[in-house]
This record gives structure tokens, sequence and C-alpha cells, in this order.
DNA sequence: CCTCAATAGGTGCATATGCACTCTGATCTA
DNA sequence: TAGATCAGAGTGCATATGCACCTATTGAGG
């Protein structure tokens, strides 16, 4: 084999094993199955980790919602633009005059009831892909795997 | 349990089950461990399939790239942006003059070859942390997850 | 009280992602 | 061969993501 040919195999190995390429693969294909199952309902696949996240902890700081749902706080900031704009969550000015409170609206709860069977109805479908058992050890391992990895900052 | 708190316990759930959102939340976690990693290199590690994609397949038109990686056509075309820019990657018209024809510069394969090292580096901290054969599983789960969901367009 | 470090949060910039639409060039058909 | 159609690719728009940097407020020492 020639050093050039070489050069190529080895070019499809690592992209084959590369963990961000395939997790960012089938984040992307996943998104747009469920972008597409919840677009009834007017959101995003995005935007419904951020209405359960307040759904469950009730009024939270930016801070809070962001290291529970593990994303970056700046970036929670501008994803919650489109929400308020909607009229799905809304941000008041908290005790701690430094802190901005986030809580669903009456509207951002009757959007996520709406979600919720077009949410199961895409979930179903990955779940089947995979089988029960294969979809939940998948799920522990993309947790430990997070879980294992440091945050770059807080 | 009053309705408001089976409601609360509800949205965590759905939340920790969510494919979305636990493969997103993955990603963001390993494309921010892959992208400090890549820094000397001068790449972030969302290009870096793009070039392993260029270095396996030779010169490709924009479409065969995009099938390969699956992503978007139009996304890819916007992600080649930046290589472009920086020289890493030539963009020609193809023979059919429809077709633009991407292809590496020797700029790109030694910016690839400086890569390499650094990607292992980032990988192995990956497959360390799961087990080799537990983050194989992982890669095969996350291959037929993406086999067995249908891409909106083509 | 005043100063200053720590903390909560936002903005500028750059990149990533994909849908709807458009443009251009190739191909097919009457 | 003219017109219709198809195929490859880019653009406008909107959202997602995070780093560097900034502002405002709080609380701790002096």
């Amino acid at each position: 084999m020639t050093m050039a040919k070489r050069a190529e195999q080895q070019a499809w190995e690592i992209a084959d094993a590369c963990a961000c390429f395939n997790l960012r693969k089938a984040s992307r294909v996943v998104t747009r199955l469920y972008d597409e199952a919840l677009q009834p309902a007017g959101i995003l696949g995005t935007q419904l980790p951020l209405l359960f996240g307040l759904r469950a902890l009730g009024p939270v700081t930016v801070q809070v919602l962001a290291e529970m749902l593990v994303i970056d706080r700046t970036t929670l900031t501008r994803n919650l633009g489109p929400l308020e704009r909607d009229g799905l969550v809304c941000v008041e000015p908290g005790e701690d005059r430094r802190e901005r409170v986030l809580a669903l609206t009456a509207k951002g709860r009757r959007t996520l009831e709406r979600a919720v069977p077009l949410w199961k109805k895409a979930q179903s479908r990955i779940v089947r892909a995979l089988g029960r058992d294969r979809y939940a050890r998948l799920v522990k391992d993309l947790g430990e795997l997070v879980e294992s990895t440091p945050v770059a900052r807080q």
C-alpha cells in the first residue's frame, strides 16, 4: 500500500472513531426529527429542555438552569430570547438584583402540554430503533460521558 | 402527590429520557473538549471531520461530502467558508459547471497532520472515561441511530 | 462608610445548523 | 432546437453554541 493510500485509510478510521463527530452527527439527525415532530406545538427540540427544566424547577435563576441543563450560561441567555419573545417564559429581576428569575408562563405550560404527546411520538421512534434496553444503555453511557468530562467555565 | 408535583416530576423524567437533549448535551461537552485540545492546530472539533473527509475522499463535490458526513448541504457550504479563508481547503469549479470540487490544500494536509496527535489525546480521554468496549458499543449505537433515522432533505 | 473582590448576568464576535428560496447549468422532450 | 425540467450549489433568515470581555450589584475588610 502506498503512503497516500495509508493516509486516506487512516483519515476514515479517525473520522469513524471520533467521539465529537459521531455525537454531533447523531445530534443533527435526531434534532431534525424532533424539530419536525414538535412543529405543531411551535417549538424546537432544543427549546424543549428549557421549558421542561423550568417546569420541573419552578422559578430559577439563569445560572441554576444553565447548570441543570449543562449548557453555557451565555448560550442559555440567548436561547431564552425566542421563548420570552413568544411569551412562553417570563423573566423578572430577583430579590438579589443581579439575578434574573425565569419562570414558565401559562402559555408556556400550555405549549408544553401540547408538546408532550408530540415528543413521545418522536422519542418512541428513537427508542424503537435501538430497542428499549439498548436505548437505556445509550442514555446511561451519554450520562457518564458528560459526568466524566470537565466543563471549561462555570 | 398533588397534580402540580406530578407535572414537575414528569418534566424531569421526560428531560432525562429525551434523546435529543441527551445527545446535544453530550455533544456540547465533548465538542468543548475537542475544541480545546485542537487549539494548537488552529482548528475546531467540528472542522476536523471536513478535513478528514477530504483527506479520505480526495477531490469531491459539496453534495458528496455532505452525504458522507451526514450534514446538510447548505451547512457544509457555510462551514467550508472559514477553512477556505484560512487556506486549508480549495474550491474549484468542476467538469460539470454546476459542481464545485473541494480538495485539501498542502496547508490543509499539514494542519491535519499536526491535528492527529492532538485529536488522539482528546479521543483517548473520552475512550478511557467509558472503557474501550463500552465506547465501541456507544459508537455502534450512535451509528444505528443515524442509520435508522430518515434525513429530511437530500 | 469606602474600597475591592466576588458574583450574576449581558454583549460582541465567530462558528454551527438547517429550511425556504433562488440561481445557474445540464438534460430531457416535443 | 426551444421550452420544460432537473440537479448542484448559494443566500436569507432564524436558531444554537461558547469564549472574551463588560456592567452592575453584593458582600467582606479596612
